[in-house]
DNA sequence: TGCTCCACGC
DNA sequence: GACGTACGTGGAGCAG
């Protein structure tokens, strides 16, 4: 058996695991976020890499022998938190429990110790992989060699081998250093030579191989300037070339025999687990012994169907590589089944009806990831996926709304499964992404199908665990199949009324481009802050109201506030509002646009709020203009599909605000909304003591915003931004608030309480959102944590209710065999198309629905409306 | 290509 | 007392 070398750089894997994650701490008020990722990487590591040896390494004090060459060495560094350096003894007792090696040794870094150690296991004849966050160590890439570097996350890496490093830079691995050299490193405060970064540096090592040779044929260099930066700082770039080279050879005191993994002590670790707290790690820690790893898979690429691979149950995955899955191409398939792995290349399947049948079959059950993606694509290709019964997408947003799901291995990473290499590494990225050979692709998509079949079980578990289940079969699965036919419907688009409003933009904007040249005195990009702010701040002298961090900020408020102290001014912020209609909403829409059917298909992400609602892109269509009516306008281009067709318009009226009336039981706001009053009116009523016919029109716009705060669950600084006075008034506005509204004070303070004794809030369908910054030291993570806890039931429900309206909503419809259709949700309101004739049912059956979507001790209201285009239905 | 600034909706 | 303060999508400019 080969001997296996595992080598971490502890320095580096604690200060990644630091800054990844949130500042955790146990029960005794020690930080540790540290030694919990540190310890996550470590159990990774074990489990993946099964080393026979294994040592960590970290850096020893504070001067080195790089600070005799360079005293500026790693200069401007900042001090090591106190909240992480607290955590250094616990991950040396953790490593120590695991009984893994640990060394350091005067003079040298964690780097140079493990350069030397990995050449000597290389000449010894075993495989020896290396894990760090900092690239340098790339350096050491052998074909024996691997070197692992964090990502993002922390047990996310990317793996350097020597053919990485050639696909990444163009350069073999002992280039890394000439780079180095030439580009410098400013974590490490190592200089290069000023004026060349990485780009230049490939180039210079591509052609000339070293830095010693580019210095020695500076005059073959291209480029003047380039030329001279060489000549200047050779001295220089010799010495950052040596600063960033790793000693392959320090005096070590340890020599490899030494470090023989032998296997954890798992008294000393559970022990230690217990007293950090870490209880998720000693679940994983008991049935850890018990998984078992699949390295190598087998599959079957499928040329002709047959009864084995169409089963009544399976895993079902479909491919689909381009960005967005309309009209896209399915790049392949995969069913996992009890007979079998099978890789199903596109078009034995699409052009197969035995498939088709089976896919269209709603008893043959299918488990899936982003089944709306996957029953998308394939109604592009005349197939209507039907039988979808679990989702592991969808039910890992449940579980964890705050998590990132990029891809399958993403998702089945986080629940401990880790068959799947992520689609970047199997298909590239930015110009790079590319779909691999067949027998690469088919073996990633079989991978992928064992990864979602072994994560269901666990996700199953959880759900019932937390009580979600029924939020996952009865909510987010059953809309899941409403969003695809949403999407795959399209809404209609007046493409000669765009390109006309278009047209007259155009000659709006000319005009106010003449203008404002002309009141500056030049011309310059007014597009550009940075351009307009030295028209604005410079020339005109205007007074500087607010900056950015880059310069002047130039943003509307700033300018309303300068609004009369220059005629200029009103043009820019109307250029600036014309221009916003014509860049992101005439001519990104019309980008947009299929040309054969004048529809546009947007796609809405269910997995991407940490609240529940969703988002859409491509376009986004949950901001088109409302408030200006110049950019209302806009919705004049949004029309029914068909002739004598209507666009349908159905709102919630304050659904937040009623779901806070409900949650929090609060009497007078019940009340306010029982009698169905004005309920800003009725809030500046209360806050400010006045009977309704005092309210004066300011009284009432600011109540409104005191309202939008609390729903949106905005600071005091927030409110004062958005009313335009101090915070402090603002925090007296919102004191005032709470002490007419005590029913809401109180929620307020119970629901904080709750978070941080749960570690978790829920809305009323049981969706969750984790907040463990509420029990932060720091002032700013915690208050954000504490508004979070606040305000995502009340957002969180309100998603929650539309939701459920969609659904039965859709159920209604289908009931009484109307040809009305679903287009749109815009958050609190619903977009429908439907004939003439079916307006009067709609009429009765779109607010009768919506408004007993859930019961809530309030009643809920809705508004509608319809016409000739979606600006008509207002 | 990735960042910053700005602006639209809820 | 300072900290940096709903969320999401997208366009334009700009630096490297």
């Amino acid at each position: 058996m080969t001997k296996k070398l595992v080598l971490i750089d502890g320095n580096s894997i604690a200060y990644r695991a630091f800054f990844a994650l949130p500042l955790l701490n146990n029960d005794k008020g020690v930080h540790t976020n540290a030694i919990y990722g540190f310890t996550m990487i470590l159990m990774k590591i074990l489990e993946d890499e099964k080393p026979t040896h294994m040592l960590v390494a970290f850096d020893a004090g504070k001067t080195t022998f790089r600070h005799k060459t360079f005293q500026e060495y790693k200069g401007g560094r900042q001090k090591t938190p106190p909240e992480l350096s607290e955590q250094f003894p616990f991950i040396r007792e953790l490593l120590d429990a695991y009984q893994v090696s640990r060394y350091e040794l005067e003079n040298y870094e964690a780097d140079d110790i493990i350069g030397t150690l990995s050449r000597q296991a290389e000449k010894d004849g075993y495989e020896v992989k290396v894990i760090s966050g900092d690239k340098d160590l790339t350096q050491l890439v052998t074909d024996k060699i691997t070197v692992d570097i964090t990502k993002k996350g922390i047990t996310d890496v990317d793996s350097y081998t020597p053919d990485f490093v050639q696909e990444k830079y163009g350069l073999t691995p002992e280039q890394i250093i000439d780079m180095k050299g030439l580009m410098g490193d400013t974590s490490d405060n190592i200089p290069g030579v000023p004026g060349v970064g990485e780009k230049t540096a490939i180039k210079l090592l591509t052609e000339f191989n070293t830095l010693e040779n580019v210095l020695a044929s500076i005059e073959k260099v291209g480029g003047k300037k380039l030329k001279e930066k060489l000549e200047e700082n050779r001295e220089q770039a010799i010495m950052s070339k040596k600063l960033a080279t790793i000693d392959c050879e320090a005096p070590l005191t340890i020599a490899l025999d030494e470090v023989h993994y032998e296997g954890f002590d798992s008294k000393k670790v559970t022990e230690l687990f217990k007293e950090l707290g870490f209880n998720s790690l000693l679940d994983k820690l008991g049935t850890e012994a018990a998984e078992e790893e699949i390295e190598d898979i087998s599959f079957e690429v499928v040329s002709e169907f047959s009864q084995e691979i169409l089963t009544d149950e399976a895993t079902f995955y479909a491919e689909v590589l381009e960005d967005s899955y309309h009209q896209a191409d399915i790049n392949g398939f995969s069913i996992i089944n009890q007979h079998g792995h099978y890789y199903i290349p596109a078009d034995i399947a699409l052009n197969s009806s035995q498939f088709k049948e089976w896919a269209e079959d709603e008893t043959k059950l299918k488990t899936v990831y982003d089944g709306k993606k996957t029953t998308v694509a394939l109604s592009w290709k005349g197939i209507s996926l039907k039988g979808i019964n679990f989702d592991v997408l969808i039910a890992a947003y449940i579980l964890n709304p705050s998590a990132t799901y990029e891809d399958v291995a993403s998702v089945s990473k986080a629940h401990g499964v880790s068959v799947v290499q992520h689609d970047e590494v199997v298909y590239g990225k930015g110009a790079k992404r590319s779909v691999p050979a067949s027998d690469k692709l088919g073996e990633h998509l079989v991978r992928k199908g064992l990864a979602i079949s072994d994560i269901k079980e666990k996700l199953i578990n959880q759900l019932e665990d937390n009580d979600q289940s029924a939020l996952l079969y009865d909510l987010e699965m059953p809309l899941s199949f409403i969003l695809a036919e949403m999407e795959a419907t399209g809404i209609k688009v007046d493409v000669d009324r765009l390109k006309e409003m278009g047209k007259n933009l155009t000659e709006q904007l000319k005009t106010l481009e003449e203008s404002i040249y002309a009141h500056a005195g030049e011309s310059f990009n007014i597009n550009s802050p940075k351009q307009l702010g030295v028209i604005l701040f410079d020339k005109l002298n205007l007074p500087v109201v607010k900056k950015t961090k880059t310069g002047y900020s130039t943003s509307a408020d700033v300018l309303e506030k300068l609004e009369d102290k220059h005629e200029i001014v009103k043009d820019i912020l109307h250029y600036r509002q014309l221009g916003k209609l014509q860049s992101t909403y005439i001519e990104g829409l019309l980008k947009v646009v299929h040309s054969d059917t004048q529809k546009i298909h947007t796609r809405f992400n269910q997995v991407l709020t940490t609240t529940g609602r969703l988002s859409s892109i491509d376009p986004n269509l949950q901001n088109i203009p409302i408030r200006l009516e110049e950019g209302k306008k806009i919705r004049q281009a949004f029309v029914p599909s068909k002739k004598d067709w209507v666009i349908f318009a159905a709102d919630y009226s304050q659904i937040e605000l009623r779901v806070l009336a409900h949650i929090a039981n609060d009497e007078n706001l019940v009340d306010a909304f029982q009698n169905d009053l004005d309920i800003h009116t009725k809030t500046a009523m209360d806050v400010f003591h006045v009977s309704e016919d005092e309210v004066t029109s300011n009284m009432r716009r600011q109540a409104k915003a005191v309202n939008f705060g609390i729903v949106y669950g905005i600071s005091d600084f927030g409110l004062s931004q958005s009313l335009g006075i101090t915070r402090k008034e603002a925090g007296e506005f919102i004191k005032r608030y709470l002490e007419t509204f005590v029913g809401v004070q109180e929620y307020m303070e119970d629901i904080v309480a709750d978070a941080r004794d749960k570690g978790f809030v829920k809305t009323i369908l049981q969706r969750r959102r984790y907040l463990p910054e509420i029990t932060s030291r720091n002032f700013n993570l915690r208050s954000f944590a504490e508004r979070t806890a606040m305000n995502t039931p009340i957002q969180g429900s309100a998603a929650d209710i539309i939701k459920k309206a969609m659904i039965d909503m859709a159920e209604r419809l289908k009931e009484e065999k109307l040809q009305t259709k679903l287009l749109l949700q815009v958050h609190d309101e619903l977009i429908f198309e439907a004939p003439k004739e079916e307006v009067a049912i709609l009429e009765k059956i779109v607010p009768e629905v919506m408004e007993n979507a859930v019961e809530l001790i309030v009643p809920l209201r809705v508004d509608y409306s319809y016409g000739n285009s979606w600006y008509d239905a207002k």
